[in-house]
DNA sequence: AGCACGCCGACT
DNA sequence: GTCGGCGTGCTC
C-alpha cells in the first residue's frame, strides 16, 4: 500500500501574512483552491490549500497532519487564487483572510459545496391527508399542504416556500406528521432565453461603443467609455451581456452601492430571466451562498453585484462591466482595502476578457490611462433623444441676497420651473437642520464631546447630533453657560425644506438624505413620488446623484459648491466636478430642457469655469496637469499608513516608528518619499485620535519593496501594540 | 484574531 | 486564601 505523505501549504484566516504547511496522504492530496479543515493551535480552522510544496522549512515532526479536505472540486478556481494572491500581496494584508473574502459565510465555515438544495415535497401520506380538518385546527399546515399538493412530487424550495409564506417550522410540524419530507431541488433545464422581439433602436455611438467592446472578445482589452448621463448606457451593457449569452460566456457587472436598484434588476430579469445572480450587502448568508453557488456551477450566466461581487466565481467568463467606475464605493474602506474597480481589470486580465469601465465622469486614473494607451478610449457624447445638454450658471452669493441656502436668483428659477409644471431638485451636501449652534453670550459653538466636529441641529428630532461619532442629545436653545438664547447656524436639508415649504406653500417637497433613508422603504417611497409627479421640489444629499431616473426635472440647484474648491485632498476637484455633472445629468431628459444653477462665493473659479462649459474632458486636462506637477496619483504610488488609540502619543510613536523604519528601508534606493506623520483632518473621532503617515513614489516597484520590510519591522515593534493601524495602497482620500 | 500562560488587586 | 485583569507569545 501507499503510505507517502505530501504536503500542502495553507492560507488560514488569521491576521497574519504567512501561510502553513500541513501532511496529508498522497491518494487524499486536495487540489489548489481547496478548502481543508485544519488543526490550527488548540483550536481547529477552515483553511486553503495555495501550494504544494515538495519540502518545508518546518522540521517534519512540527507538521500536523490536516483533518478533512472539504471540496472534491476546488471552491476557487486557478484563476480567483491566482487574483487573490496578487491582490494578499498588492494591498498587504494577510492571505488567509483576503481568501476568505471570495467565499460567502457558509463556505467558510466548512458547509459542504456539492449538497443539493434542499426543499419539501409531498408524502404518499400526505396526499392522503385531511385537509379540511387540518384547516380548522392549523390553517398554516393547511396552506402549506395545499401548496406543496399542487406541485404534486417536484419539491419546492424553501425560499420560494417562505415568498408564499410559508414558514420553515410549519413544515417542520408536517414533517413531524409524516405528510412532507425534505427532497433534493431538481434544478430545471435553462432554457434559451429569445431576445425580446422590440429592442430600443441604438444610435450611432451606441453601436460604435458595442462593436469595439465586442472585437475583442476573447482577449484582454480594458475600454473606458466616456458616456454622458443619458447617452444610453445601460442599453450598451444589455446588448453586450446577451451577446456573451448568446455564446455560452458568463458576465461580471459590477454597480455602485446605491447602483443596485430595484429598477435595474427589474430590467435586468425582464431581459435575461432566471440566469442571473445577484450579490450585495444586505443578502442573507443562505441567498449569498446560492447566488454564489450559481454563478459557480454555471447555472448563472449575469452576475450583479456591488464591490464584494468582484469575487464571484466566473468558470465560464466573458466579460467584465463596471458601471459608474469613477464611484468610491468600489473601493472598501477597512479591512481588506482593495478596490473592485482595479480588481475587476486584474481578473480580466488573467481570464483574457474584455472589461468595460464606464463612466459620465471617469476617474482620473482610468483618463490617464486611456491617455497612454493602456486603456481604449470610447465616448458616448449626445444624449439620446432630442434632449439637449442642460444650460449651467453660476449665482454669485456675495452679489445676491440667500435665505437659508437659497439665493434669489435661483428662488426665481425654482418658481419660474415649477409655473410651467416641472419638477426641481436641489442638491445640498449636509444634513440636519443647521451645521451648528451658535450661543451670541459666550461666543461658542456647541461641539462635540468626543470629536473635533460641531453638533448638528437636528430640529425635526429635538436633538443635537455629532455625524461623526454618533452622539445625540436633547436641543437646548437657551445656552446652559449664559442662558442666551442660541441660533442655528448656516443650513441642512431639513432646513432648506421647511424654507422653501413657507416660500411654496402650494408645493409638496420632499427630502432625501440618510435621515430619511434609514426608514425601510422611505428611499423607494420617495422615488416613486418623484417619479410619478407627486413631489414637485426634491431636497437631498448625495444620494440624489445616483442614476436615478426623473425625467419631468428641469432645474437642478447645487446650493453650496464651495466644499468641494478648496479641501486639502488632491482629489477634491475631481469629486466635486463628477458630483457637479452628475447632479447636473438629473436635469431635463426626453423633451424637456434642463437648467443648473450653481451656487458658490468664488464665481471666477477655474474649476466652475470649466464645468460651465460642460468639458469634462478639459476638466480633466487641466487637473491632470495639476496632478502631474504636484507629482499626485496618478503620476505617482502611493499608500497611507493610518492609526488610532485613545490618547494622541503613542499614535505619533507608532507612526514615527514607521517612518524610521521605510527610510532605512528606502535609503539605497531614494525614490520613495515619506510625508508625515500628520494628524487626521479630523484628529480626534468617537474619543480616539488619528494621524497617518503618506508614502509615495514615481515608480511601484520601489514603493511596495518599502512597505513589506517596513510591515517586518513593525510588527513585533512594542509600539505596534499600543495603537490600531492599517494600510491603504492606493487611497481614495488624503 | 483566538487562546493560552503568567504574575498582581478585590472578593465569594 | 481564590477569580480575573490584560501584557506577551504562538499558531504549520
Amino acid at each position: 500500500m501507499n503510505d507517502a505523505r505530501r504536503l500542502v501549504r495553507v492560507a488560514v484566516p488569521v491576521p497574519l501574512a504567512d501561510t502553513f504547511d500541513y501532511t496529508v496522504a498522497a491518494e487524499m492530496l486536495p487540489s489548489l483552491g481547496s478548502r481543508v479543515r485544519i488543526p490550527f493551535g488548540r483550536s481547529e480552522r477552515v483553511g486553503i490549500v495555495v501550494e504544494h510544496p515538495s519540502n518545508s522549512t518546518l522540521a517534519p515532526e512540527r507538521l500536523k497532519p490536516l483533518r478533512e479536505v472539504l471540496d472534491a472540486e476546488p471552491a476557487l478556481g486557478a484563476e480567483l487564487l491566482q487574483t487573490l494572491r496578487w491582490a494578499a500581496d498588492y494591498y498587504h494584508y494577510p492571505v488567509g483572510e483576503v481568501l476568505n473574502h471570495a467565499l460567502p459565510g457558509l463556505l467558510r465555515q466548512g458547509r459542504s459545496l456539492d449538497t443539493a438544495e434542499e426543499g419539501w415535497r409531498l408524502t404518499a401520506a400526505g396526499a392522503e391527508a385531511p385537509l379540511d380538518s387540518l384547516a380548522r385546527t392549523a390553517k398554516r399546515q393547511a396552506e402549506a399542504l395545499q401548496a406543496l399538493r399542487e406541485s404534486a412530487d417536484t419539491a419546492i424550495g424553501e425560499d420560494a416556500l417562505r415568498a408564499r409564506g410559508i414558514m420553515r417550522h410549519t413544515l417542520a410540524r408536517l414533517a413531524d406528521k409524516g405528510w412532507v419530507e425534505r427532497a433534493a431541488l431538481v434544478t430545471p433545464a435553462r432554457e434559451p432565453r429569445l431576445e425580446p422581439a422590440s429592442l430600443p433602436t441604438l444610435t450611432d455611438d451606441q453601436r460604435r461603443t458595442i462593436d469595439a467592446v465586442a472585437s475583442s472578445f476573447g482577449s484582454f482589452q480594458p475600454h473606458l467609455l466616456h458616456g454622458v448621463t443619458g447617452s444610453g448606457k445601460t442599453e450598451v451593457y444589455l446588448r453586450l451581456i446577451a451577446a456573451q449569452l448568446a455564446a455560452g460566456r458568463q458576465t461580471l457587472l459590477l454597480v455602485p452601492e446605491i447602483g443596485l436598484t430595484p429598477q435595474l434588476v427589474a430590467r435586468l430579469r425582464e431581459r435575461f430571466g432566471e440566469t442571473i445572480a445577484i450579490f450585495h450587502s444586505a443578502l442573507t448568508e443562505r441567498a449569498r451562498f446560492d447566488a454564489w453557488r450559481r454563478a459557480h456551477r454555471r447555472e448563472a450566466d449575469l452576475i450583479v453585484g456591488t464591490r464584494s461581487a468582484v469575487f464571484a466565481p466566473l468558470p465560464a467568463p466573458g466579460l467584465v462591466i463596471v458601471d459608474e467606475e469613477h464611484d468610491t464605493s468600489y473601493k472598501q474602506q477597512r479591512g481588506f482595502r482593495y478596490s473592485a474597480r482595479d480588481l475587476g481589470v486584474v481578473r480580466a486580465r488573467a481570464l483574457r476578457i474584455p472589461v468595460l469601465l464606464a463612466s459620465a465622469t471617469p476617474s482620473l486614473e482610468s483618463l490617464h490611462n486611456a491617455e497612454i494607451g493602456r486603456y481604449r478610449k470610447l465616448s458616448m457624447p449626445a444624449r439620446i433623444g432630442r434632449a439637449g445638454h442642460p444650460r449651467m450658471r453660476v449665482v454669485d452669493l456675495g452679489q445676491h441676497a440667500s435665505r437659508q441656502g437659497l439665493s434669489t436668483p435661483l428662488v426665481a428659477a425654482i418658481a419660474a420651473h415649477l409655473d410651467a409644471g416641472n419638477q426641481v431638485l436641489l442638491f445640498l451636501n449636509r444634513r440636519g437642520f443647521a451645521p451648528a449652534l451658535f450661543c451670541p453670550g459666550c461666543k461658542a459653538v456647541e461641539e462635540c464631546a468626543r470629536c473635533d466636529a460641531r453638533m448638528t441641529v437636528h430640529a425635526k428630532s429635538g436633538e443635537l447630533r455629532c455625524h461623526h461619532c454618533g452622539a445625540h442629545r436633547p436641543l437646548a436653545m437657551v445656552c446652559p453657560t449664559c442662558g442666551s438664547e442660541r441660533i442655528p447656524v448656516g443650513a441642512g436639508t431639513q432646513r432648506v425644506d421647511a424654507e422653501l415649504a413657507a416660500l411654496f406653500p402650494g408645493a409638496r417637497i420632499a427630502r432625501l438624505d440618510r435621515d430619511v433613508t434609514s426608514r425601510k422603504g422611505a428611499l423607494q417611497t420617495v422615488l416613486s413620488d418623484v417619479r410619478e409627479g407627486r413631489v414637485q421640489i426634491l431636497v437631498g444629499t448625495q444620494m440624489l446623484t445616483k442614476g436615478h431616473d426623473f425625467p419631468r426635472v428641469t432645474l437642478v440647484g447645487v446650493l453650496n459648491a464651495d466644499q468641494g474648491l478648496f479641501g486639502t485632498d488632491p482629489r477634491s476637484h475631481e469629486r466635486l466636478a463628477q458630483t457637479i455633472l452628475q447632479v447636473a445629468g438629473r436635469a431635463g431628459r426626453a423633451e424637456r430642457p434642463g437648467e443648473v444653477i450653481i451656487q458658490t462665493h468664488y464665481p471666477g473659479h477655474p474649476l466652475l469655469n470649466c464645468l460651465l462649459s460642460q468639458d469634462y474632458d478639459a476638466f480633466a486636462r487641466l487637473e491632470l496637469d495639476e496632478r502631474r506637477e504636484a507629482h499626485w496619483p496618478p503620476f505617482s504610488h502611493v499608500a497611507a499608513w493610518y492609526a488610532e488609540a485613545p490618547r494622541r502619543e503613542p499614535v505619533f510613536a507608532f507612526l514615527h516608528r514607521v517612518r524610521a523604519a521605510a527610510e532605512s528601508a528606502s535609503s539605497s534606493r531614494r525614490t520613495v518619499s515619506v510625508l508625515g506623520p500628520a494628524p487626521a483632518q479630523m484628529e480626534r473621532k468617537d474619543g480616539r485620535y488619528r494621524a497617518q503617515l503618506l508614502l509615495q513614489s514615481p515608480e511601484r516597484a520601489p514603493l511596495h519593496e518599502t512597505l513589506s520590510r517596513v510591515l517586518v519591522a513593525v510588527r513585533g515593534a512594542a509600539e505596534t501594540r499600543r495603537v490600531r493601524w492599517s494600510l491603504d495602497v492606493d487611497p481614495i482620500e488624503l
